[in-house]
This record gives C-alpha cells, structure tokens and sequence, in this order.
DNA sequence: GCAAAAATTTCAGGATCTGCAATGTTTCAG
DNA sequence: CTGAAACATTGCAGATCCTGAAATTTTTGC
C-alpha cells in the first residue's frame, strides 16, 4: 500500500461519477449525431444511461455542455504553463507551444473527438463554443500574454488579437482535421495555421 | 410624385414595424444593461413596449437575437463588395476594406452601439455572438476569400483562417472602442489591428 | 366603406433549467 | 460490524423560453 495513491485511484462513488459523467457525454453525442440537436431531448440522453432528468443537469448546466466536451486543463495550468516559455520566445510561438499539449490530448482520442467534430459541423449554433470566446482559459491567457508584453490589458488590444487568433488557429485546424478523416496530425496542421498567422497570413 | 421612391418611404404599417423592432431592442438593451441579462424576461420587454411577449417572438427568434443587433448588411452584399476589390489586392486587405464599411455604420451610432457593447462586456455568454462564427455571412466571406485565392474550401484552411482572423480584429477593435468610450475612431482602430495581423503578430 | 392582407393576440403545450425536500448509497470512524 | 455523516440521485413544483394554430384587430388598396 503506497502512500501516495495513484492518481485514477479513486472510491467507488467517485469511479462511478465519472462513469456517469462519460455515459451521459457518450449518449448525447451519439444520440445528437443520429438525430440532430433539435431532435434530442435532455430527457432522451438521461433514459439512454438510465438515470432522471434531473440528474443530467447535476452534471452539465445544459444540454449543449454535454457536448461540448473537456475544455482545457485547467485555467491555472494554461498560465502556469505559458509563463514557463522562456521570454525570448515570441508571443505567437508561446501560444503555438502551450496549445499543442492540449491538441495532443485531443488527439490521443480520435472516434471521440471525430465525432465530437462531426456534431459540430451539422450544428453550427455550437461552433462559438469549440473554442468559447469569452471563456475563463481565455481571459487567463489573455491576461498572461499582456504580462508577457508588459503592456496593461485593454490598452493595445494586442493580448486580445494574438490570443483570439491563435483561438482560430486552433479552431481551423480541428475542423481541418475532421475533415480529413484524422489522416493528418492535429498538432501539424496546428503548426501550419500559426505559421500563416506569424506570416501575415499572405496570399498562398 | 417621384416614380422611385426614397428608401425610406414606407407605408404606415411598415413604419410601425421598423418602430416596434426598435423599441423591442432598446427596451432589451437598457433593462438588461440595468439588472443582467438573467433578470430580464421576454415578457419583461414586451411589457415595456406594450405588447404581448408572443409579439416579441415575432420580430426576435430568442431574447439574445434582440440584443445582438443588425449584423452585416447582408450576405449577397458583403460577397458583391468582396469580389469587387481587385484581384491584386491581398486577401486580407480587402478584408479589412470591407468590414471597414460596417463598421462605419457602427460609428454612426454609437450611444447605441456603446451600450450594446456594455451589455456585452458585462454578459460574456453573448460576446460569441458579437461576431457569430458559423454565421451565414462567415461562410459567404470565407467562400469568397476562398474563390479569391483559387483554393478548394476547406483543403488549405486558408480562407477559414483569414475570415477568422478579421472577424478576430473586429470583435477587439469594437471592445477597444467601447472601452476608450468613444474618445478613439472605430475605424482606425480596426485599421492597426489588421496590421498587425499583415505583419504577423510581432511582439510590440 | 369594404374586402383582402398582414400584424397582434390569446391559448395550449413542449422543453429547458432551478430550488428543495426526500430517499438512497458510500464512506469512515469507532 | 455498525451507526452517523457525507454525498448522489430522484421526484416534484415552478419559472422561463419558444412554437404552432386559431381568433381578433389593424392597415391597405380599391
């Protein structure tokens, strides 16, 4: 018996949450990609996994989180992270450097997000959320490559355009990467949308 | 009697339609600048212009489309202004062009336009809406941008990236604006940001 | 005026989402 | 093993959102 368990190491009713947590993920998306996000109903994914509605929305706010799926790490770490580039780096390398670690847990399930991929595109009053403008991790960022520039947020409105176009640079790369059916590398296609933005984005 | 009437010139009936449109999203806008989008109902609104809550749904699909306001003119529009800048000109030069007339149009109202911003710093779950991703005029934009280049829609993420990326320079130079009340011009500041795009996101 | 067209209203109803209280489970200390 | 505390699930009531359809009122063109 270590002293330090394992991190998945859990009490059954934690294993069993997060089993309910994924049954309720799994559902929506399958059921959403048959049907159509109009066409499911809270009450349909909650009797897929055999539990009441009402214990749906103890564990997404709403019918769209389910789908959604796990946004960032954590806000913390996305800073943590950024500040540990050394500070020679330039600002949209940084940005090209902590999102690849995210895309790289993206990519390690690939029928999950594939499909999540797919329920996007057949709805498109999800995409603002892909990559939610507006969202904690966002402002976090933000705020870090202000920091990072020593220029007060608000001021040159460049935190906010490097961070909402390396949002973009993401963005583009996961539907690219739907599309071509995960033949290509996320982290690749990542690379080759920031290295337009680094170039000015001219004319190909 | 003129044979082509003014523009403007509308029978009664329409003129009361225009009116009610109006006040609809006035009365949105100051009720939830003044207690939160949350506290707000639709019948709060339709009260406050007296009428039923079923007109309301009438003239707004939802309460936020109430709040957003009148986006690009619209999609056939934004694609004719595209395709008539000159081939020679860089993708996202015309791209700054053509949102610059929009946002013209912004800056012609700006007690109204400040206040929406407002509503919108201070309710972040709209600020995806500001400028809708996945929007029909995204698409028609970045189907043009596409054309432009002489690439297949979504093989090179070009177009995606490009549209994405003005959109990105639109959303921050309207936020900077509000932020500055007004004091700086709407305009030049979507025409710095769109440098620094072209120059490629240098560290400043 | 009058009849057609259009806008508004009323009504019924399905769906989303939130508190709250009751009822099970899981956990953990003794 | 056992009881109590902690936590998860559930049912229920209710507010709000949004839609379709039919009834009513207003506007318009003649």
């Amino acid at each position: 018996m270590t002293i330090v368990d394992s991190a998945d190491e859990l009490g059954r009713r934690d294993r069993k949450k997060l089993e309910t947590r994924a049954a309720l993920e799994h559902a929506a998306l399958t059921l959403v990609a048959e049907r159509g996000l109009a066409a499911v109903t809270v009450e349909d994914i909650a009797e897929a996994v055999d539990v009441s509605s009402r214990t749906f929305f103890n564990y997404f706010p709403s019918k769209e989180d389910a789908l959604i799926g796990p946004g960032p790490a954590s806000a913390a770490e996305l800073r943590a992270k950024l500040e540990a580039v050394p500070a020679e780096v330039p600002v949209l390398e940084a940005l090209r450097l902590i999102t690849r670690s995210e895309l790289e847990r993206v990519q390690e399930r690939p029928e999950q997000w594939m499909l999540r991929l797919r329920v996007y595109e057949q709805n498109p009053s999800l995409l603002p959320k892909l990559v939610s403008s507006g969202s904690e991790a966002e402002q976090v960022v933000m705020a870090a490559v202000a920091r990072r520039c020593g220029v007060e947020p608000g001021t040159t409105g460049y935190p906010e355009l490097a961070t909402g176009a390396a949002l973009v640079a993401v963005r583009v790369a996961m539907t690219r990467w739907s599309a071509a059916g995960g033949r290509l590398a996320l982290t690749d296609l990542a690379d080759e949308a920031f290295a337009q933005l680094a170039a000015g984005l001219p004319n190909p």
